[in-house]
DNA sequence: ATGTCGACCTGTCGGC
DNA sequence: TGCCGACAGGTCGACA
């Protein structure tokens, strides 16, 4: 699920149930995800203060009153699902231990946090706040596409003579970080861009434009609470479940959106990933 | 340096 | 019903 919408998503729904809270258990129930779990780290979660929870492109940040910030990426498959009533408004259950809760949080106000990965892809790691930005799955990362230091010379120079496919450089974190699969095909089709292009034959006045285009995109889908299962519950008892509707991704042999098009849009693979685009409105 | 591709995992779905 | 291949929101690291 997990692209810089649905990771911002998860981070908003994580909040109320963890900041401020004190982490009175954690559970790990296997070594590893994608890599092995820091050494310790349930006891070094044990009795750690959440004081905030923040996001750096796809990357949870949660930084505790030790002194070190817990690392979180949910991967391909990854999921948090916030059980119990921190709020104290409803009385929720905590639902029953799944297959592939590998981290289960314990909140000492009665919230519980699981993660629940599949596949495996995600990760988990310690650091010590201070310098986190240095931390090897961090320190390579690319402007945040909402931030300042994304803006069109950013990537114009990014793109200048780069002989990839636009599709694989939008995918590419050291150029603009938290794109996924989903954003960067709806982005170009917005942008008009066919995703074979190379990046480097893009005229500088396209280019520019996906800046603005990438930055609405993303803010459309993290309003619309992503574009997946919103598997946290809310607040207010709601389990949230928002199907956002994309234009071209998912949608191969359906209908254009552009008003008078006629064409449907077409799946391709490239790098082993389906792009999705219509083939007359986008050059 | 740059670009491509396999690898890491499990689950689901469609076709035969 | 069962088996098999294709595919899935990511990205690291090996290799040309």
């Amino acid at each position: 699920m997990p692209e810089l919408p649905e990771v911002e998503t998860v981070r908003r729904g994580l909040t109320p149930a963890m900041t401020g809270a004190v982490i009175a258990r954690a559970d790990v129930n296997r070594p590893d995800l994608r890599w092995p779990f820091p050494p310790g780290m349930a006891d070094r979660l044990t009795g750690q203060h959440v004081l905030g929870l923040r996001r750096r492109s796809k990357y949870i940040l949660a930084d505790l009153s030790s002194g070190e910030t817990l690392l979180i990426h949910l991967g391909m498959s990854g999921r948090m699902l916030v059980s119990g009533d921190p709020l104290g408004q409803f009385a929720h259950e905590h639902p029953a231990a799944e297959k592939h809760d590998h981290v289960v949080l314990h909140m000492d106000n009665g919230a519980r946090i699981t993660f629940n990965d599949p596949r495996r892809f995600g990760a988990m790691d310690l650091m010590t706040t201070d310098g986190a930005e240095q931390h090897k799955l961090l320190a390579v990362l690319g402007p945040e596409p909402l931030g300042n230091d994304f803006h069109e010379g950013h990537l114009i120079d990014a793109f200048r003579n780069k002989n990839t496919p636009v599709k694989s450089a939008l995918l590419d974190q050291r150029i603009v970080a938290g794109l996924g699969n989903i954003y960067v095909c709806e982005a170009l089709y917005r942008a008009q861009i066919s995703p074979a292009r190379k990046a480097g034959r893009i005229a500088k006045p396209r280019v520019a434009a996906l800046v603005p285009i990438i930055r609405d995109v993303l803010t459309e889908a993290i309003e619309a609470g992503g574009s997946s299962l919103r598997d946290f519950r809310q607040a207010d008892g709601e389990l949230g479940y928002f199907q956002h509707r994309f234009d071209v991704y998912g949608r191969e042999g359906e209908p254009c959106r552009t008003p008078d098009c006629g064409a449907s849009i077409s799946r391709i693979v490239q790098s082993g990933r389906s792009s999705f685009y219509c083939r007359s409105c986008q050059s």
